[in-house]
DNA sequence: CGTATCGCTACAGTAAATGTAGCATTGAGA
DNA sequence: TCTCAATGCTACATTTACTGTAGCGATACG
């Protein structure tokens, strides 16, 4: 699976599918990516708080996703640390109706 | 696949902060989770025509994610493949703006 | 200068995912 | 009954992704 350099996201599996929320599906699950953009819900983090954010998850990933993020826009570095852009807002906003499901979730499934 | 009971959710990463987003945002960030997901919208799959439309994902982490989300309740086994059960349902119903958003995203463009 | 933080990277080790093959079971057809 | 095909599912060697620890260069403050 070599992986060239394709016209839509660089390095987003789904990405040429002219699919775009495959794209997104794609980046979105990969690991650790869901919960930096939750961890930055409200506002910017350093890239060690936000480490200690994610339960000290390894650099070199958060680095990793942080690029990935930076990339997609959804993510960009300030002077305050990492924050959410205003495309990364929106996204985090779509995915606010999650937290009231994973309430109910576990409820439902016991624990 | 016995099915062990644990306080939390088995093999879920943060199920056991007490926060079950935590827990959801773990499982929905593994490969090809909300992929499955999104796959089953329209209705029960068998495990191989949803491995076709997971792009020939190996059937061993397809199977490893079936069990995880039949675990999680979200999906379900029956005559006719598998299929979202209204839990999952629920849950896709969540993430559909995804969709939308995934659209402005790509207008957007990144990078 | 010494120290402390920042963003970021190297690298060996481990865990997860891939790709291919195939098993056991079921049901339809000859 | 004996294939034949499709089902859910698994084995296993290879490849890729992630982890954990350490530390770099740059910047800032005393």
């Amino acid at each position: 699976m070599a992986k060239q350099a394709p016209a839509a996201k660089p390095g987003i599996r789904g990405s040429r599918t002219g699919r775009p929320i495959m794209a997104l599906l794609d980046l979105l699950g990969r690991r650790w990516t869901l919960r930096i953009i939750w961890e930055l819900r409200e506002g910017p983090l350093t890239s060690r708080a936000l480490r200690s954010a994610c339960d000290e998850a390894s650099p070199t990933i958060l680095q990793t996703r942080l690029t990935e993020l930076r990339e997609a826009g959804f993510v960009e570095l300030t002077d305050d640390g990492y924050g959410l852009t205003a495309l990364g807002r929106e996204l985090f906003a779509t995915f606010t109706p999650l937290n009231r499901f994973a309430e109910r979730w576990s409820k439902h499934a016991g624990s």
